[in-house]
RNA sequence: GCUCCUGUAGAGUAAUCGGUUCAACUCGUCGCUCUUUCACAGCGGAGAUUGCGGGUUCGAAUCCCGUCAGGAGUACCA
């Protein structure tokens, strides 16, 4: 078998979503695995939809995480241009192609004459679909003479092409993933293949690029199993049966479960979100009042545990209600989507995107402090597995695993907890000397200074109790500066009074001390506390907060080696007066 | 509405194309151990009548039928 080519066809409609890099990763991964190639194309065929900078943050993206495209756009290839809109001349005459063999005729209806259509139908309690059933009463090449037909072509008249599709026949694609799935053709609608300003369609465009380049295998997310239909009829209109890639349909990636993130400590914030989210949706809403709609959402938010059974529209349920439940469940249920992202706290994009409005702005992984590898192995895992309980990957060992007969059918939750334990996986078994070289310029961009010896050693110390190399400084920042501030509760509440001339006696013999070795600290500490009797807590939570303000971290011995003897003494000295002075 | 897809503990998944065992593992949660503390690590607990109801079978999470729920699609968007 020849090698394997897949390709990442996203539209550059705005930035790439965390489901769309899952999609450039499965591709990427059974590329590699299969010794094939992955290539980048951009779908670029909808000029009314096209973002700038799209296109470049895609590319971004893909560089951040590793993904390495054989072809793109940038880097060119045997079968390009990669760019849809460059290779437009192609597809219309594909299109008439498609006319002349009788798989497709010129469609005359306007947009508006559709819509009026569709509204009559409707009215009627049924529903419009421009099909087999319907065609022969509309505007086009089947219903109006050949004469007319040309003589509307003549005079320049709006035209689409659309797939005429067969009757009583069952069309059916074997997906990789999902097994045979089947179609009604009589069911199918004639989709439009050429627009009317001479663009192709998503779908003729993506058959006939894929046939041009040879891709062997299409994996794509599942909104697109239901139009996989149109696509087989398309590749046997174009004479390309033979040729037809394999289709694998990816799980779609879900929002967070709502009992993951609902609870009564934050049932007032999202309450207050959700109800002016509401209300922007809903702006003529006025059969309850913003009280008693905060009120509704509150009580449903409350009970958790019932929450998909309660969001429920019940038969007598009346239309403030429906509307109202309406709303909720489709924002707790459902796509991931940016708007989750914005509400409950965490990256929905890999890199941060600001649009041409102002408030077209979020951060991504990357400014959140990702580190890429670990937000791959977490993509990797929504929606596929290796049956195996290894859960930490690196890029090779994926590929090493991979195959799309693991992936599953059913959606994937989102599951941000999870995103972060893969980052401080990562992190916890990052090499001290890269995380020491990360932390350099954030140490600097707070206007410390530190040795490398220094940071390798905070990194060493610091790394397991943070999930994100960002966090580090934050938390050692007692080590590079003497402006922090006291962990106050716990400074009264260690702090004891009777031990105060102890713990004096201490420092003074800490100053006499020459080697301030962790190992050593460690001796002559632990010798003092029970030459006097005391407890550990008695001297070392003191001395921990004295030195660092706070009442967790990293071993205490290995602190004061770090800070060194001078500092260690004054920050004692500082602090136990503080604390004697907060007994009052 | 119609079409297609899906349904295993709070979450992500597993269970060699019906067959030993308490339905397994990870995250989260709770507890214990370790420790001056926080974290890491280790150990343990709670949490699933495998959406529900039938059926086939000696035996079903796995097969069949029905039903419910959720999602996606239903554009001259991708």
């Amino acid at each position: 078998m020849s090698k394997p080519r897949v390709r990442f066809a996203p539209s550059p409609t705005g930035a790439l979503h965390i489901g769309g890099l899952r999609t450039a990763l499965y591709n990427y991964l059974f590329a590699k695995k299969m010794g094939g190639e992955f290539i980048l194309r951009i779908e670029d065929t909808d000029q009314t939809r096209y973002v700038p900078g799209a296109e470049d943050y895609i590319m971004e993206a893909l560089e951040w995480t590793g993904l390495a495209l054989a072809e793109s756009p940038k880097i060119g290839g045997d079968y390009g241009p990669y760019r849809q809109s460059e290779r437009k001349s192609m597809y219309a005459d594909f299109g008439h192609q498609l006319v002349k063999n009788n798989w497709a005729y010129y469609a005359f209806d306007t947009a508006e004459e559709l819509d009026a259509e569709r509204l009559k139908v409707e009215s009627d309690g049924g529903t419009f679909s421009y099909n087999v059933h319907s065609r022969g009463n509309l505007k086009n090449s089947l219903t109006l003479g050949e004469k007319e037909v040309k003589a509307l072509l003549d005079a320049g008249a709006d035209f689409t092409i659309r797939l005429k599709c067969p009757a009583d026949e069952i069309v059916y694609v074997e997906d990789i993933i999902r097994g045979r799935v089947e179609f009604q053709s009589n069911l199918l609608d004639d989709k439009v293949m050429l627009k009317s300003d001479g663009m192709p369609t998503y779908h003729l465009a993506n058959v006939v690029d894929d046939y041009h380049m040879k891709i062997t295998h299409v994996i794509r997310g599942e909104e697109w199993l239901p139009s996989t239909a149109h696509h087989v009829l398309l590749y046997r209109a174009l004479g390309w049966e033979d040729q037809m890639p394999q289709f694998a349909h990816l799980p779609l990636i879900l929002k967070p479960a709502p009992a993951s993130y609902i609870n009564p400590k934050k049932v007032d914030g999202l309450t207050e979100k959700f109800t002016s989210e509401f209300f922007k949706k809903h702006p003529d809403f006025t059969l309850k009042s913003k009280e008693q709609v905060y009120q509704m959402i509150r009580g449903i938010l409350l009970d958790v545990k019932d929450i998909s059974n309660r969001v429920q529209v019940k038969p007598k349920d009346k239309e403030d209600k429906i509307v109202i439940k309406e709303f909720l469940k489709s924002t707790l249920f459902g796509k991931l989507s940016k708007r989750d992202g914005d509400r409950l706290g965490f990256p929905v994009f890999p890199l941060s995107w600001q649009g041409e409005k102002a408030d077209d702005h979020f951060t991504g992984f990357q400014e959140v402090g990702f580190d890429p590898k670990a937000l791959l192995n977490f993509l990797a895992f929504l929606g596929w597995n290796p049956g195996t309980d290894q859960e930490i990957f690196s890029l090779e060992e994926l590929v090493e695993s991979f195959s799309l007969e693991r992936i599953g059918k059913s959606g994937a939750r989102f599951d941000y907890e999870k995103a972060k334990w893969f980052n401080q996986q990562y992190l916890i078994h990052g090499n001290d000397q890269e995380i020491a070289a990360q932390l350099k310029p954030m140490i600097e961009e707070k206007g410390w200074t530190a040795s490398d010896e220094k940071l390798q050693k905070v990194a060493s110390l610091f790394k397991e109790r943070a999930s994100f190399t960002k966090d580090i400084p934050d938390a050692a920042l007692f080590l590079f500066t003497d402006d922090f501030s006291y962990d106050e509760k716990n400074g009264r509440k260690k702090w004891k009074a009777a031990h105060a001339e102890k713990n004096h006696a201490l420092i003074n013999i800490l100053k006499e001390t020459s080697d301030f070795s962790a190992e050593n600290l460690e001796t002559i500490i632990k010798g003092f506390i029970e030459e006097n009797g005391l407890g550990f807590g008695d001297v070392m939570a003191p001395l921990r907060i004295a030195v660092s303000g706070k009442a967790g971290g990293p071993s205490l011995f290995d602190i004061l080696a770090l800070l060194g003897k001078e500092k260690t003494v004054d920050r004692l000295e500082k602090g136990y007066a503080h604390f004697a002075s907060l007994q009052v």
